[in-house]
DNA sequence: ATATTTTAAGATAAAAAAACTCTTTTTTAA
DNA sequence: TTAAAAAAGAGTTTTTTTATCTTAAAATAT
């Protein structure tokens, strides 16, 4: 019931892009610095945010990553979302993964619900938001 | 962003208990078969059970486990929070683990609207609502 | 009392996931 | 064509989860 390092770091990330300079790209280890991420690891977690379209990249001299979108463009499930794939609260609600019991119990459906809620309380709240 | 296995099986038990013989003691193997737990495992989700006065044990013959409450006093918050601790959404949340950018993110204050919205949804569901 | 049955507790092991690193390739600009 | 940057993928380490096993303690029946 928590969101991983990774995510965490993705958040930061994205925060300090909504109040940084506007098109301007900024490198790994500008970033690794800035938000206390290590280097490496913010590799991947930017690679993520690239594909999903929340981040843009250039590579080469003058590269680095900048925003895609606008901040109120960006919620929080977005970029957990980009970062640790689809949300599930119970493994036994992942598609072809269903449990033995799960013709005759309420819980998995009760923990759908709860689900959804979450998914929409992290819509709810945009990276304009963080600043 | 997942409850684990432990969260899961406990669930599975407590709502078998709902729809069981009122007062009447199941042993660990009986309940490892009923609701397909691996045997010793559960008899560490049943200790913190009954720990958290969810479950009420007896030792010997004639013993086992009982609900010690009305399942419709007993909330899912109460067993995930049983079997896995208090529930964080952050790292950085806990105590005493504050990350350097706390002071001037809001970030983590964000998350933790979120958790509590997550867990008054865990509260909002008991176990006489999963029969 | 004593043997039997059951949970309690703690140590330990195996497996899976998370967190992170390194190396090679590709792209871009000067 | 060289230097600088991200992309991609493999690999490593650490932590957490998921169990198991063994010994102890308690309750009951005989």
């Amino acid at each position: 019931m928590k969101i991983t390092k990774a995510s965490d770091y993705a958040l930061r990330v994205v925060g300090f892009f909504a109040t940084a300079e506007k098109n301007r790209y900024y490198m790994r280890n500008e970033l690794s610095e800035i938000c206390s991420v290590p280097d490496s690891f913010l590799g991947k977690i930017l690679q993520h945010l690239v594909k999903s379209g929340i981040l843009e990249s250039e590579r080469g001299k003058k590269g680095g990553f900048r925003l895609s979108k606008n901040p109120e463009d960006i919620t929080l499930y977005d970029i957990i979302r980009s970062v640790e794939g689809e949300i599930v609260i119970n493994e036994c609600l992942v598609e072809g993964n269903a449990c033995k019991i799960s013709g005759n119990c309420k819980i998995h459906n009760v923990l759908d619900q709860v689900r959804c809620n979450l998914i929409n309380e992290l819509k709810k709240v945009n990276v304009s938001n963080l600043v």
